[in-house]
DNA sequence: ACCATTATGTTCAGTCATGAACAAAACACA
DNA sequence: TGTGTTTTGTTCATGACTGAACATAATGGT
């Protein structure tokens, strides 16, 4: 049952990806996203905020008080990633980083009001850019899209997340 | 037409972007491209090759002979990142570069016999990382969401690409 | 043929993320 | 309690990409 769309490959002639519908879709999956953050990085310039902080600010309003640990798993980056771009939006005054009291290695995260009325801008931004490029999906095509990439993306958790985070707790 | 499933946003309170169904699946695109790049990085070091170098060497095995500006242009990167690039990979043998005959400013690229070698080898990880990876969706599955991106690409396309790129022949 | 404009590639300074090495705090468990 | 391990965050050297400035080559209009 896993014989799929490729055309079956002889042991010698190597099957060219191009060929393949599965590469082929993957690569309009990687091409969007690239583009998507172009268009979204230029969208967000007039607010003065980068894709990166726009980010970190967006997960904070989302779970206030989550740690620099947290927030890097969140976002696919490494912890020295968040010890650089933090101290940033922090000299902004868009953020605040308290210890937590229990447990002082931590360093939570919270929004200054400041940086509050910011993030809803662009957040705001975020989502009209998002309706912008959906448009051309129905909303049964954008829901079957996005449940096969959570789909894929657990998939492939289970291969790479294995080596480098630790096993999530059921 | 275009009520799409957005809850009705009352001119103050503002709709929270985890809540728009479009949102959350365009996270999950996001999500899935960002962990294949881990992924796929991982099954190329064994072939010592990173991520970036391996884009130039398929989209030069696709397209032997296209330009530094042309792959720039495939790939979404600014040319100067070819011109860094480039010579690494023609010290290594596995490009060669050629100035075009006619336009002496064009610097066409080739494969050399080990690119190619070298090449070929990594597809075949890509296309097995690929089939890995979708194994989780069917054919249709696959290829609706591969069909929504193509769409959303050149939707994106319009928006950004109108500012940088100049416009496309037809 | 001439000059302005456009296209291609290179260089360089600045920026951002990485990953290893490190310090401090918490934990495990005897 | 005490000691070795784990977790969290920081620092630093490194590498990759950007965007502006530049040099060279081609093109277009006159």
């Amino acid at each position: 049952m896993n014989k799929t769309q490729a055309p079956s490959a002889s042991p010698e002639a190597q099957v060219l990806p191009w060929e393949l519908p599965r590469f082929r879709n993957w690569i309009a999956v990687a091409r969007a996203h690239s583009l998507w953050e172009k268009v979204f990085t230029e969208a967000l310039a007039p607010l003065d905020i980068q894709l990166a902080h726009y980010d970190v600010l967006a997960n904070i309003f989302h779970v206030p008080g989550l740690s620099q640990q947290a927030l890097a798993e969140k976002l696919l980056v490494g912890r020295s990633a968040m010890s650089m771009l933090l101290p940033v939006l922090e000299k902004r005054g868009l953020i605040e980083r308290r210890n937590d009291e229990t447990d002082r290695r931590l360093r939570r995260l919270w929004l200054t009001s400041a940086g509050e009325a910011l993030t809803r801008k662009a957040m705001a931004v975020h989502v009209a850019e998002i309706e912008a490029m959906m448009q051309v999906l129905s909303d049964e095509e954008c829901n079957a899209a996005g449940e096969a990439m959570r789909r894929v993306g657990k998939a492939l958790e289970a291969r790479g997340g294995a080596a480098t985070s630790r096993p999530e707790k059921p």
